[in-house]
DNA sequence: AACAGTCCCAACCGCGAATGA
DNA sequence: CTCATTCGCGGTTGGGACTGT
């Protein structure tokens, strides 16, 4: 007899399933994984529900400014190799970090009107927006970062820090200092990039068009 | 309050690599 | 060696949440 597969989004109970039979047994093998759990999903969702989200290391909330840097770093060196970059983040996901770069650089490539791969935004991003980063992750108070060093194989010294709360009051006090310096970008008179997002108020985008028309 | 447009992320898909029979 | 199965990666998308009008 044929059960059905189910798809979509995941049940508590199917997540419950899934964490106690890893628990017991551990991962791998994750369609007889599936089977042997009684859920009715096939073993990719399974791998999928419990490396993106059920796992217990995850580490969720902001992207920190220091991860920020990382993924930039990273992405200039090896591109969009996104489990790759996700090794040097622990408790990240290459899904979150794949996301990451879809939602925010993207869209500010799309803003300025280049293609993401052009050289023009990879050196906008090598020249202005990580130099600008690692000034504010400096300016911050007791982080130790030393992003010119920042390389994969001594990636501690920048995980290091990213993982302990102070990324999180870092990450706040920036919005609470620099909403208004770097968040009156429209010439309209309006807030270019919406606010919000560290990364988006890194720059100005008279800066960022002045780098441009170099 | 209602609607439309946009954003964001969890989950899916396709494909190539790795593994095993 | 060949073929089937499983795994893992990168690209894509559906739909809920959020924002603006």
């Amino acid at each position: 007899m044929e059960i059905e597969i189910r798809r979509g989004p995941w049940t508590v109970d199917e997540d419950m399933k899934l964490v106690s039979y890893i628990s017991l047994h551990g991962e791998g093998r994750w369609n007889s994984l599936s089977r042997s759990a009684g859920l009715n999903r096939t073993g990719k969702s399974c791998r999928l529900r419990w490396l993106n989200y059920l796992r217990p290391d995850i580490r969720r909330g902001d992207i920190s400014l220091q991860e920020q840097f990382i993924i930039l770093e990273l992405h200039s060196r090896w591109g969009n190799r996104w489990s790759k970059i996700a090794q040097h983040l622990p408790g990240r996901t290459d899904n979150e970090i794949k996301n990451y770069w879809r939602t925010r650089v993207q869209k500010h490539a799309k803003l300025l009107k280049c293609d993401v791969n052009s050289k023009q935004f990879k050196d906008t991003i090598k020249h202005l927006w990580m130099p600008r980063l690692v000034e504010r992750i400096a300016s911050t108070q007791n982080v130790e970062f030393t992003p010119n060093h920042y390389s994969p194989e001594n990636s501690s010294v920048a995980t290091a820090t990213s993982s302990t709360s102070s990324s999180e009051s870092m990450a706040s006090s920036f919005y609470g200092d620099d909403q208004v310096e770097y968040g009156t970008l429209d010439p309209n008179g309006g807030n270019w990039f919406n606010g919000g997002d560290a990364f988006e108020t890194l720059w100005s985008f008279d800066e960022l068009n002045k780098w441009l028309l170099q």
